[in-house]
DNA sequence: ATAAACCCTATACTATAGTATAGAGTCAAG
DNA sequence: CTTGACTCTATACTATAGTATAGGGTTTAT
């Protein structure tokens, strides 16, 4: 059951660019349990588990590099709960404002939008004359 | 009233950097009106509206190319606004979409927090155990 | 008249997240 | 035993949005 797959089989299974698993090497996040004697790169479940990790945590809004460092803490799992449960934490924070500068961003493209919608025909365009007064908006 | 001012001012003005300014202008998107003989960019009002006007829309989320391809619409209004609108409208999708994403990642991250705090102390960290599963969200 | 402050161009570098290519070696099937 | 599919390393390139630096020339104030 450790069947071991090639880095081919990988980005066939978990739906990543060859290039990009070496890239992921590269930043020392996704290593290969070992290699054939000419070089070629092996894996197993576990790998594959992981690269869906990756993914999964980008999804989130994790960076590579936040990432590697949440699956760092992996090793150390007693200590690593708090300190995961803060990133998580500061994340949701981030996550928050960017979700309230969206709101508004949202709440301006539609009034533009409006008024566009309703300029009399010789008038100039209403979302570039907001965009020159612009900034107003928190 | 057609005070012409050099490329320092119009960094402190705009609380733009110097460089940033002059990126602009390979991009193609802000080019001083005028050029003194020794060669310093001159520049007036209406750059530095601009340039407020370029800071605005990339809050708005517009990135550089596509404001440069707003402003060059502005040449002619007419048929500008349909255009700008068109856009504002693609710019809205997004950004509703976005919104979605960000809404279910916020829920998640709670999620987890939620399930960290009232873990016993010798179970390991939720929240990596939900990304090391991960991937069933829409 | 000279120093400080300012400006110029050109080039290189940063970060993030990859993708593409060249040139070579390896593996499996017919 | 050769061909095609696969892999390797190394390097370069992409996009986005800048920032930094080198090595000059210019302007301004004392």
């Amino acid at each position: 059951m450790d069947k071991k797959i090639t880095i081919g089989k990988l980005a066939r299974l978990s739906g990543v660019n060859i290039q990009t698993i070496r890239y992921y090497e590269r930043l020392g996040i996704l290593h290969p349990v070992s290699k054939t004697e000419s070089g070629y790169r092996l894996y197993e479940e576990r790998e594959l588990k992981r690269l869906m990790f990756i993914r999964h945590a980008k999804e989130l809004g994790f960076t590579l590099k936040e990432i590697g460092e949440i699956m760092e803490l992996e090793i150390f799992p007693l200590s690593a709960c708090n300190k995961v449960m803060k990133r998580a934490e500061e994340k949701l924070k981030g996550v928050e404002e960017r979700l309230k500068s969206l709101k508004s961003l949202r709440e301006v493209l539609k009034e533009l939008i409006k008024t566009c919608k309703n300029r009399k025909p010789l008038e100039g365009c209403p979302i570039l004359e907001s965009l020159r007064k612009g900034g107003e908006r928190k």
